[in-house]
DNA sequence: CGAGGGTTTGAAGTGCATCAAATAGTGTGG
DNA sequence: CCACACTATTTGATGCACTTCAAACCCTCG
């Protein structure tokens, strides 16, 4: 429990919070692990708990009458969703759905919404946090429409790698390659070919799910001649 | 004077704000007008002032090295923009151009800053515009990769339209079709054809700039089958 | 080893972009 | 009030990027 509690403190978004707040937190934090397809609740469901990850990854994402889905985003550690649920009449405003094995920790809303009334600090680091999110929001669309499919692969490899690194990089995918797909709006058909032709355009190498780029200038001068920031894209990196 | 004082405080972003924060935009508020075309100021510039529309349209957007622009927004009469250069190192994020006749109203950031720290009811009604502005982005984006250009072009008549209307509904575009375009990620030929093919699947007339729509369901039937919300999309409306 | 989902490849279709040119609309100065 | 210049809008023709449908391959896991 106080190791709950620890991860708690140690997320820079509760940096701010009351003592109060935290003992709220004691009371009915949960930890649960779940195994990928688990839905953890769905758009329109009455809202109780927020969540921040310990680990694996999470899909929120909406979906249309014929059951299209259009994904919101995939969060890792240390991130919290659910949490704006207190501005929306208490209704989840997405469906969140584990992608990669995960631990969770679930959290009173209520105790949020208490602390967020009475205490600034967290309010306007919240604000803050938002207002960064809101950015990403606006790249994201920006990229949809002056990116080309290899180009926004390129642009998402170069935000999952170390953006300081000098001379060779080694990445992971962090999740199927299908859901890399959707998450940049592409079909897994057009993905695959994308990536391909990236790797004739930048040489990048590729075994399955791994990839290695010899120089990230070379992968950045391709990727983001159609973007308003230049790499490395500072703040944008992911989400945090 | 007094006028640029009653037009802010009817404002509902400040409903709850200090007469001491009142008191500081009097000293320095500025309402300007601009022709289409004016530039209030450009990404990246040191930020001074947030603004307020009292009349017009401005546009704001941020363009890439080889000069396209990306469009991020279009506000009109109530919006305040710029509000959130204080959590962005007091640069503009973006830049804003006229492109309606617009009377604007200029106010310190600092006496912003200043309140939102200390006013807990203000940084609370700005978090919730900010989600609900979230929501609209993440609307945007569902739209763009699940919507065809007519349906787009529906969405946005619908929008448009006061949704309770009932019986025929008559619509003047609020600016340029090469704007309603580019604010949609679309051509201007695109936008006309699509125009055209939204006019052979639903009925609307089309005379210049004003639209008649016979019936909002039949349009909404086209225009929201592949979105995740259902008409009305309710709160959804425009950019409040 | 076999089943089932993820991934790749191929072939064909579609929607939007692009280039080019005609037309309509708007504001200007004569 | 007209003619001109300039821009917005429309139309046509063509090309390309991504999608779709189909099938093969591959990998993992029971």
């Amino acid at each position: 429990m106080s190791e709950i509690l620890e991860i708690i403190k140690s997320n820079p978004h509760f940096k701010n919070c009351s003592a109060a707040f935290f003992a709220n937190l004691r009371t009915s934090a949960a930890i649960t692990h779940h195994d990928k397809g688990h839905i953890l609740f769905v758009n329109g469901e009455a809202a109780e708990r927020f969540y921040l990850i310990k680990s694996g990854w999470v899909k929120l994402f909406r979906e249309t009458l014929d059951g299209t889905q259009a994904i919101i985003d995939i969060f890792t550690t240390g991130h919290i969703f659910a949490e704006t649920a207190i501005f929306e009449d208490n209704k989840y405003p997405y469906s969140a759905e584990i992608v990669e094995p995960a631990e969770i920790i679930a959290l009173p809303l209520q105790a949020l919404k208490n602390e967020i009334e009475s205490n600034n600090k967290l309010a306007l680091s919240m604000l803050s946090t938002m207002t960064g999110y809101g950015r990403r929001q606006e790249q994201e669309i920006e990229h949809m429409s002056l990116q080309s499919a290899p180009q926004r692969i390129g642009c998402f490899l170069l935000r999952l790698a170390d953006q300081n690194a000098r001379g060779e990089v080694k990445i992971q995918l962090p999740y199927d390659k299908m859901l890399v797909a959707s998450r940049l709006g592409m079909q897994p058909e057009t993905f695959s070919r994308a990536l391909n032709k990236l790797k004739e355009k930048t040489g990048i190498k590729i075994h399955g799910a791994t990839i290695e780029i010899d120089s990230l200038n070379q992968l950045a001068e391709y990727s983001c001649g159609a973007c308003s920031s230049e790499f490395p894209c500072k703040d944008l990196r992911s989400c945090k």
